[in-house]
DNA sequence: CCAGCTCCCTGGCTGC
DNA sequence: TGCAGCCAGGGAGCTG
């Protein structure tokens, strides 16, 4: 469940530990891993070795490393990936999907990922909008931390969408990085049930609600990122904190912080929303 | 074009 | 104890 800070906590160990280091050699355990490298896992493993790391980028739930002589290593986590980085000879992991060994001998960077929706690819890079971005990530709005985010046209595409506002804060074409975590918290901030209707939300509210948004994640990326087993983690495996700062995620039947009423966990697209029944009524009629 | 649905996966947990 | 079924859920791709 990595959502735009524990991706970010991910970005900037990878900063750390693989910019400026050369790939010597790529091995692809799972062939599901690289899916969305259509050439497949030898050209996969041929164009990455030899190639330098150089820095390691990321926009919401995305996160790339740009390579020597053009071109991105994309990675997304999808629920559980997790991108290690660990030292040769260390044993592998049940779920180790990718191994990229440098040149330099030293620590390794492994791809796990238990569920496998998560994955790697290389991709070239375009411009969009004055910012190089690998191809696949080019519909990707910019997140709530993007320098040149711009909040007054994100809360214009999101009241332009019909549909409910829970719906419209996962879309990553308007905003992106918010999962299903973060949905939920700045929810219950703004006080705002996610059925609420997109268009009927005043300007000021759906201001409120990306600024709690935003909020809610910067908080939780000073905290190390949410974890709730071992699933999410940064590069040398450790898990954040905010789970013990999470106000309805995951708290059904606990007291809600603000109100005592008891959290309730409702059904939604196939999974699970978390709201106070009483700070966050249910729009009428539904 | 847009909203919304299905499907892809594994393993921990629950209940019978 | 065994096992079926549920649940976690991001996003590509498809439908209406």
């Amino acid at each position: 469940m990595p959502e735009l800070p524990e991706v970010e906590v991910v970005r900037r160990g990878l900063h750390e530990h693989v910019a400026g280091r050369t790939v010597a050699s790529v091995e692809v355990l799972h062939p599901r891993a690289i899916r969305r490298h259509l050439p497949g896992a030898a050209d996969f493993a041929h164009r990455l070795t030899g190639r330098t790391m150089v820095r390691a980028r990321r926009r919401g739930k995305y996160l790339w490393v740009d390579l020597s002589d053009g071109d991105a290593l994309l990675a997304h986590l999808g629920m559980s990936g997790q991108m290690l980085v660990q030292p040769v000879g260390v044993p592998d992991e049940k779920h180790l999907r990718v191994r990229v060994r440098f040149a330099d001998d030293g620590p390794e960077l492994r791809f796990v990922d238990q569920r496998t929706f998560g994955g790697l690819a290389l991709a070239e890079l375009v411009e969009v909008d004055g910012t190089a971005l690998p191809q696949s990530v080019a519909h990707i709005a910019r997140d709530p931390m993007d320098p040149a985010f711009d909040l007054a046209a994100a809360v214009a595409a999101l009241r332009r969408r019909r549909t409910e506002v829970k719906r419209a804060l996962l879309d990553q074409t308007l905003v992106s990085g918010v999962g299903n975590i973060y949905a939920d918290e700045a929810l219950w901030r703004s006080k705002l049930h996610g059925l609420r209707p997109t268009d009927k939300l005043t300007r000021p509210k759906a201001v409120e609600l990306l600024g709690h948004a935003t909020q809610v994640m910067h908080e939780a990326l000073g905290e190390g990122g949410t974890s709730f087993d071992a699933l999410y983690v940064n590069v040398n495996g450790q898990s954040g904190y905010f789970d013990r700062s999470l106000n309805v995620y995951g708290q059904e039947n606990r007291p809600c912080r603000r109100c005592g009423t008891a959290v309730v966990r409702e059904p939604f697209m196939n999974r699970s929303s978390y709201s106070c029944p009483r700070c966050q009524p249910r729009p009428r009629g539904l």
